[in-house]
DNA sequence: AGTCAAAATGAATAGCAATTCATAATTGAC
DNA sequence: GTCAATTATGAATTGCTATTCATTTTGACT
């Protein structure tokens, strides 16, 4: 077995277990048990228990970042840009439940050596939306007013709170193409009506 | 001293330890010293850690709904009354950050949290905002193809992302009017210019 | 099939911190 | 001023689990 093997192997594992009981309930035991591997085996691989979480962040969300960018390579006009942004982030939750899950849950940890290790990787998957907010503007598509920097919290925020919500119930009132059109939508055109 | 003072203190306490080092990270013992009570003393008041986790959201949460229903008591028009709601949940991280990046983090702690326990003080905070954009349906201002619960998800989740930012960076790029008015300026206007 | 380094194991260590509870202090009714 | 009830104390208990490390296993190479 590949030394890289083994490191996905626990990572995986790691995921699945954070999901289902939190960081700090998560018991290395229970990563080594759904790893399949001894618990000194874990630290070969991994400092320590924070080490997993963060090397786990900065792997997928890199992940994440790719798939996205590779999406939107063809594409060049910013409405269905954002279209697509917004598709591929409620898409994950499909794809991979117990890992947006730990995302999201790792995003609000309050150690703050965790805050500031995982802020670069996660600024770059947030800057995708306020480089095509700006490529909008520049190209007379959006109205000039409007602060990339604001909007690009501001659709991740709506955005991942949907998620929030996904992951939560069991049973979702609405789908993932609807969701992703509805928030694409408001952000676009807003909720009043427009004058004609 | 009543014995309300003294669950107030230990609430109090608790918020600032929380917010410090996180519901995990944070012991009893914290939260005593803080409170200039005995580790013992907060036993008498709370059965345990989590129970003190549970009722300071429920009374904090109570608290601001409260408030922002006062505040928009007095308007009817559904794009002020969003500005008003946007405007305040703003202002609660200058006049409560501890409290705020508590609410936030054990938002999404641990899934047990939301899932076992009932959230209804939250929904009934967000639902304001469904109720806001129904009314302005009703009354024709809004689209009618908005759907309020997804909107009241966005809305709350784009501001709740701002504060997240604040509460991370010390050094605020924006003023608070300011992202309140951008955050209201896009959820009714959208990005897109308008046809004149 | 023997040798060796690398990889893996899992029981033992070591330290932490939530909770308890025997004791002490405080209160207030009479 | 006394006494019982209420409230508070904080050291001791208890249970837990991250991490270590002495030992074993693996597998590449001769």
């Amino acid at each position: 077995m590949r030394v890289s093997d083994k490191h996905q192997k626990i990572t995986q594992a790691a995921v699945k277990v954070f999901a289902r009981k939190g960081f700090f309930n998560a018991r290395i035991s229970d990563i080594a048990k759904e790893a399949k591997v001894a618990d000194g085996t874990i630290y070969l691989y991994f400092n320590n228990k924070y080490d997993i979480l963060i090397s786990l962040f900065e792997d997928e969300i890199g992940k994440i970042i790719v798939k996205v960018k590779l999406l939107l390579e063809n594409e060049t006009d910013p409405q269905k840009m954002l279209q697509i942004y917004a598709l591929h982030h409620l898409n994950l939750l499909q794809e991979q439940k117990e890992l947006v899950e730990v995302l999201q849950m790792e995003l609000r940890q309050s150690n703050k050596f965790i805050k500031e290790y995982r802020n670069t990787k996660f600024i770059e998957y947030i800057d995708i939306v306020s480089d095509i907010v700006h490529k909008g503007q520049q190209e007379g598509h959006f109205r000039q007013e409007v602060k990339p920097g604001i909007i690009k919290r501001a659709f991740f925020g709506a955005l991942d709170e949907m998620s929030r919500l996904w992951s939560l119930s069991a049973k979702p009132h609405y789908t993932l193409e609807e969701t992703a059109e509805q928030i694409s939508d408001i952000f676009l055109y807003g909720l009043t009506k427009r004058d004609n």
